[in-house]
DNA sequence: GTGATAATCAAACGTTCGTATGAATACGTC
DNA sequence: GACGTATTCATACGAACGTTTGATTATCAC
């Protein structure tokens, strides 16, 4: 058994527990033993624990930046000489987290804590440059697409969506009790709803900023 | 000095430290000392850290519930005998939370916190009598408002209502870094925006079941 | 085979955790 | 002022935590 094979024993067993219980709740005796690995194996790969939830997040979190870059440059290709529609940018922001959360459902709940958690001690550098960094294009082109909306507005609008999208993807009991599923909701199914929803909200009429409203 | 004083200065205390830190990592020696007790107080006032978990969010859940009920009801007298319109309801389902994160923003920090840590084991009940039950009285008003809308994405649209919501309140650092803002982004300015936002989804057409797209 | 490097292992370290205990103090009633 | 209850207090308990250590085993070039 090399070492590269138990590296990715640790890595799958902390995404896994990270995303179920929290970083804090999952013990790295949880994690080695459902990794069938010693405990001593996770700082002698990673160092710390803190450092184990990095790479976590960052073997995975680069590519779903790559595949929205992708997706948005297509969008803007298809689009010629006028911006893309807002649907378009939505789609190319939404759909390569959709993939992800398909395949690897547990690394898509855990990047719904890193929001919520004060996790950011740990990630904070890997998640700035990789998914904070790569909103700035997609705030850009919906700006294109919309240029009633001022820019301040926009990029709430798109932490709107990630926030409407970070619950989804958690897997969150709630949503199945709200939903009255029995079964857990099924991502591609919940990725059309969620376009259709977020994307007719970036299309709203920029806020009237009634002052003098309520207190 | 009485008992009530001591019970809830730990109430307090819970709650900023829950909302901070997070259950597990806010210790009850921690809390007890910013609230200025003895650490053996929790256990005696509330009986375990769990139980104290869920005072914190009972004492105010309630009040936001009942608030909530009262301006959709405002909403459906004004209406007269039309529905009220989405905006309407959605301002009715967001404003008593927005107040409360004014006056209490630990709290609502630590809402957004129960969305996603597993802390349903502590709260779960609390949660479920107020919050998730309140909310079946929205869906009814915004199905009667939008009738083109089915009844389960009515309601996936009030989940990700709840999601954008839960992601501001939360005071996430990647709002501010994302606003671009140097200070705190303010819940009223955010709430019209969240309204203006969350309406328009609302009122969305509703999804095409574009079977055999994307697999 | 031999030696160097990499990886695994059992065991222990010191710390921190939530909780429990029993004594000490404060409080309200008579 | 004395008594019973309610509350606070210092202290300790056992368990679980992340990390470290030093020995042991696997791997591979030569």
């Amino acid at each position: 058994m090399s070492t590269r094979d138990t590296r990715e024993r640790l890595l799958d067993a902390a995404e896994e527990l990270f995303a179920k219980r929290g970083f804090d709740a999952a013990s790295m005796r949880d994690i080695t033993s459902l990794a069938d690995a010693n405990l001593a194996s996770v700082n002698y790969h990673f160092g710390s624990k803190e450092a184990l939830l990095g790479e976590v997040i960052r073997r995975r979190a680069e590519g779903i930046v790559e595949d929205r870059e992708r997706m948005l440059n297509l969008a803007v290709e298809a689009a010629g000489k006028h911006p893309p529609r807002a649907r378009a940018v939505i789609e190319a922001f939404v759909y390569p987290m959709i993939s992800t959360a398909r395949e690897h459902p547990h690394f898509a709940a855990l990047m719904s804590r890193v929001h919520y958690e004060g996790l950011f001690h740990a990630v904070g550098k890997v998640f700035e440059r990789t998914f904070q960094n790569s909103m700035v294009a997609f705030v850009t082109q919906l700006s294109k697409a919309l240029p009633g909306i001022p820019a301040e507005e926009m990029r709430m609008r798109l932490v709107f969506t990630v926030g409407a999208f970070a619950l989804i993807v958690k897997q969150n009991p709630m949503v199945n009790t709200l939903a009255k599923r029995k079964t857990d909701v099924c991502m591609e199914e919940v990725a059309g709803y969620l376009v259709d929803f977020c994307a007719a909200g970036m299309e709203a009429p920029p806020n009237k900023k009634r002052k003098g409203g309520r207190q």
